[in-house]
DNA sequence: TTGTATGCGTTATCAT
DNA sequence: ATGATAACGCATACAA
């Protein structure tokens, strides 16, 4: 029942041809007829059918966004909403759209193939994804142009990311400086690139600071709140007077289990997180923290992906975005100025 | 590059039309000839063309979720994630994938025109509409099949929700139940239907119940942390000794407010919150609150929807789905027995 | 500058 | 049970 170019080109005395040549901003069309036709079009509330043009263009201005729930963390964290709002930003701007893809393991193979070459959508930016996830196979057998949000070894010109072993690093300088002695670590899922990666620049910071790296004061969480109180707990009685946690979510959870052994914060346990969730400043007490700038991440890799289809050429991208620490009371440094 | 029907065709020696009946599960295939079509189209994971099948169809097996980001809160809620979930499951169910507009108030006059009209959907969830949103206007004037999350007054027939009301009711007579006199409540904006909605079920229950509504004891917040400790703090010197806030996230900020005026929860202020987000098991103290089944929500939402799509008679469907009021140690229940 | 004709990859209608 | 062919709505090469 919608209106077809035929319509419009009708209602406006033109060709079809004209019509098309004006809705694609054709140089070669006459001002007058342009703003008749424009006319015509706006009266109507016209907008061409995107399959039909999708089928004459073969590019569809879709853009595909694969999230792999499998990683049930994105749920609590605030990190995927801001991510697609990044995402959707930058495609209202250049005028693409969203195709959301939420992939539980299950039908995961299935319908990455689906994604991949039903001709959707003519990019994918792909987030969460695991060390082996089936996707990075696909991914690379297929011609669709991609963006990866966090990097990963065997897809490797093609991401955009912080750099996680940086931060890291940074962050367990920063107990380091403040003097603290037996710094620990909760660290993420180790199938996770970010898990790995923040693991890494915790390491690399005690070597650098001739710190001993002591098993006991490492332990591993799955990146939720309670992964982070329970590896907290088991960690306790081995006395750390600090601790990095590779996720703020975490962090909450190490926080209190803290608060529940009767131990204070900074005082006893100086606690150090990564991702500024909003909440963070609003903790008790306030966090410090690694900021991701992640609403960016999504913007600028959805950038550069459209730039990519548009472009044509198969070119290799990597992004790196800087990294923040805010620094506030749980490591005390308002305390030991 | 990709394959299409008509290579298959080719590869499996039938004519394009019986390997388009062999893809849509026709039953006039002998059972031969559709072994050997599904053979070859296995064997070259062939995946047919969307674009064209929408064309053909008049269809495109995909459904749009809107979602206004004006309302920034969803963005520190886990509301959003767990409700795309339950839509993307229900999607992937049904065949159907899921097209993602996040709307800034700016472009969203525009957007939504393209959402209605460009062909690219079958039908839409709107979540999180404002009361003035225009959406509502254009989607009473499009044929497209939709379903709101939350009800909306002026669209009155297809919607799916909770009962506020009636849950705020039960909230706040818990409140009532446990012997408190002073009950406050923290109100979420009163432009979006549920922060209507809650907060005269909170008037319900203080009348019916022969208490006094005291206007002192009544602020708005604008469902964000921060605006809950806002309000909490404006309100304090009225001495509640009890209060319903109107979102689990506003809850945390009150309960800030709380402890920095040195009062005790639930001892001086009784505290009872919407929406169960999974953090509130978690608080200190855990939070008394309104749980939402969300994500299924979201599946349900969806399913309907699909159905309207399917069945092709423009039904009104409203859907309200149950809450329950899930006591925990914040509103001192534990206590009083 | 504009119009005509063709093709994109499906589905659907009609034959056979 | 299968094949030929005409839409579907647009973009585009070619003609004028």
């Amino acid at each position: 029942m919608p209106l077809t170019l035929e319509d419009i080109a009708r209602l406006s005395g033109v060709s079809r041809s004209t019509v098309s040549r004006v809705i694609n901003d054709d140089v070669n069309v006459k001002d007058n007829t342009r703003r008749k036709v424009l006319a015509v079009i706006d009266s109507y509330h016209f907008q061409p059918n995107m399959a039909a043009r999708g089928l004459a263009t073969g590019r569809t201005n879709v853009i595909g966004v694969v999230i792999a729930t499998g990683v049930s963390v994105i749920f609590t964290d605030p990190y995927f909403p801001f991510l697609l709002q990044g995402i959707s930003t930058a495609c209202n701007v250049r005028n693409y759209s969203v195709m959301l893809w939420l992939t539980d393991p299950e039908h995961e193979k299935n319908m990455i193939s689906r994604i991949l070459y039903n001709g959707l959508v003519d990019g994918v930016v792909v987030a969460n994804i695991l060390i082996n996830d089936p996707i990075i196979k696909s991914l690379k057998e297929s011609k669709m142009p991609f963006m990866l949000l966090g990097s990963h070894p065997e897809l490797e010109g093609n991401y955009l990311d912080v750099d996680n072993q940086l931060a890291a690093w940074k962050a367990t300088m920063h107990l380091v400086r403040l003097g603290r002695k037996r710094i620990a670590t909760i660290c993420g899922s180790q199938d996770q690139v970010v898990g790995v990666d923040r693991y890494h620049g915790y390491l690399k910071a005690l070597t650098e600071s001739d710190l001993p790296v002591r098993p006991e004061l490492i332990t591993q969480g799955d990146f939720t709140e309670q992964g982070g109180f329970n590896a907290m707990q088991r960690m306790l009685k081995y006395k750390p007077d600090a601790v990095f946690v590779a996720s703020d979510t975490m962090a909450y959870g190490a926080m209190r289990a803290v608060r529940e052994a009767k131990l204070r914060i900074p005082e006893d346990v100086a606690v150090v997180g990564f991702d500024d969730i909003p909440t963070s400043a609003k903790a008790t007490p306030p966090l410090t923290t690694v900021r991701q700038p992640i609403s960016q991440m999504g913007n600028r890799a959805a950038e550069v992906l459209i730039d990519l289809i548009e472009s044509g050429v198969r070119t290799t991208n990597k992004v790196i975005l800087d990294t923040e620490l805010v620094v506030r009371e749980s490591c005390g440094a308002f305390n030991t100025g």
